[in-house]
DNA sequence: AGCGTCTCTGAAAGCCTTTTCTGTTTCTTT
DNA sequence: AAAGAAACAGAAAAGGCTTTCAGAGACGCT
């Protein structure tokens, strides 16, 4: 709990510091740092040995101010609290960290006016692109076509067709999903999933609605739209079996309504797998392992797609810019909940 | 889809375009619009509407460059997927975004190199100071006393007890917890908690038996340490059960391990809270809200935490560095798996 | 010896802003 | 009306780096 004022903490040194050291001007110091090749070797070597006896490194802000780029990419959250938003981060930092871009994060806690804030902050500190990352899959107001740099949508598409956002294949999952279930047997295929105000929730739907009459086949009842909780996994069910106790899968809209789902059925009577086939989305981790069986899973691979974007990004700052809304495939998690019916 | 080369964005208008316009010199410009007084007020007057014009932002890098402080700062965390990273990430971005600070982001996926490669980058980019963000409560190397800037550590504290670190009280948060059991009138308190290699786990069973301690009780068996899942909570309960039937309440060390003991407590036939009361540790809504009855659980104050560092740091950049380690206390959060012996 | 050709090196400009200092104008005051 | 004070405007430097251009020295050739 010490308190002082700090030290005067010693600057970093300067190119100009390496180049006095290295008896050199300013300028050669400079080439032969950056492996220009008007530099005899030796002199070369001189000048890496000063700059390594001082710990020089380069001022990225002079260097940026100079190049009129900065290396940096503004990444705006709406709510980074939310389980969609982190692993898109993630691969969007992961594809930056590797090479030579850092990362602004904002998060603007899904206020608009937060949101031009940060905008304008970003723009001012000279970004050279921004991505912005929704928490649900419904289509989001563009930042607008005017902006000095160039913009991609992860996750939450722009309502600006013009603009390019990477989002999952959420009809793909469904399809995906439902071709799972008709691959281990099930016929009698029933799904429970969330608020129908999802585009998440309509489109999945959908999907597994085609993937059923592709295969000559109709859901057991309509799509149960309720709310994407436990709670509602279980109330649903229960009027699941009621009307339809001949079901033999039930395909969920999320790892939490499952989990109401498989207690249900667990307490009517119903084993799982063996009765009743059930699969979540989202593949949530502790959701999907600690259930009892662990849960198969439709994992939407956000991580690939805040790589995606962040790739879109960097070939967009270079040059090459797309439009329209990418869809990237989901993918399957197959765990005990669902098994083949012998 | 389009694919098209980008057009010549029109790049961002420069103080120097603003003076033309207002036909004025460039020092007279940057004057009126950061409100120096050497500025007649009809010459500012028309500065401001040509910067309005041209929707003029200072380029903060030329400014950074100028200054020597850029107003940036890093974050490193250590896992960014981890649950208790982000929350403190939250409130540090808060703490900052407010302001005029903007954050850099950067996870080192638990890695020691890729850890120092990304604290290089950043100080190469000139940020005033750094916050590091650890995934658990155990000590963690120091990044070194020979930074050019001030550090803060956050949930993770350093080693080095020269550096300040910010923690949640876990000594603390464990009285806590049993001081609610105590005022519920419960006295045969038993503990299952995680992984003994946690810090967070030994102090939190440490505080609890200090707080029975002090009102003249002890522990009902051993302190349960095992493992951070819903496994572990069903598995130690059994044994408690068979062991020490009287037990009137659980304290857990996680909210996993919490539902895995309701569960089993269910499943033998006490009733959770009538009978046995249960409290979980992290106050994870998901785990928390789902889980019936609805979890009392102790929350780390994790964004509090991310603010008191950002705070932290706020300050020493400003020149007065504290040292060691503050712990800031954790809270009780009251639902239905607690309540009053009748 | 003189010329052209390379190969290195360094001076200087430029990126954009802030700030200091100097110079000019306007207003008071005697 | 003259002198001094105040108010305002602008030139220039600084911050750290890259890059262009010109100059200097070394070398080979006729």
């Amino acid at each position: 709990m010490a308190e002082a004022t700090g030290p005067a903490r010693s600057q970093p040194a300067t190119l100009s510091d390496v180049a006095r050291l290295a008896g050199v001007s300013i300028a050669t110091a400079s080439k032969a740092l950056n492996g220009r090749s008007q530099v005899r070797a030796e002199t070369r070597q001189r000048v890496v040995e000063a700059a390594e006896r001082l710990a020089f490194r380069p001022n990225q802000v002079a260097r940026g101010l100079l190049a009129g780029r900065t290396g940096t990419v503004g990444l705006l959250t709406s709510d980074l609290e939310g389980r969609f938003s982190i692993p898109i981060l993630m691969g969007a930092e992961d594809a930056f960290g590797a090479g030579e871009v850092a990362v602004f994060l904002c998060d603007a806690r899904g206020d608009a006016i937060r949101e031009q804030h940060h905008v304008r902050a970003l723009l001012g500190r000279r970004v050279d692109g921004l991505i912005v990352v929704g928490s649900r899959t419904d289509p989001r107001p563009s930042l607008g076509r005017e902006l000095p740099v160039p913009v991609v949508y992860a996750y939450a598409p722009s309502e600006d067709p013009e603009d390019l956002s990477i989002v999952p294949d959420s009809v793909g999952a469904g399809r995906l999903a439902v071709d799972h279930l008709l691959a281990c047997g099930r016929t009698r295929i029933a799904h429970i999933t969330g608020d129908p105000g999802y585009a998440a929730a309509r489109e999945r739907a959908e999907g597994a609605r085609a993937a059923l009459a592709d295969a000559g086949l109709t859901l057991v009842g309509e799509p149960g739209f309720g709310a994407w909780s436990e709670g509602w996994g279980r109330a649903a069910t229960a009027m699941l079996l009621d009307r339809h106790p001949e079901v033999d899968a039930v395909l969920c809209g999320s790892d939490q309504i499952a989990r109401g789902v498989m207690d249900l059925l667990r307490e009517r009577g119903r084993r799982v797998p063996e009765d009743v086939a059930v699969m979540g989305f989202d593949n949530w981790r502790v959701l999907t392992s600690a259930s009892r069986p662990p849960l198969t899973s439709v994992d939407m691979n956000l991580e690939q797609v805040g790589r995606a974007a962040a790739h879109a990004l960097f070939t967009a700052i270079a040059g090459t810019r797309r439009s329209g809304v990418e869809a990237l495939p989901c993918r399957v998690v197959i765990r005990g909940s669902t098994v083949p019916l012998t």
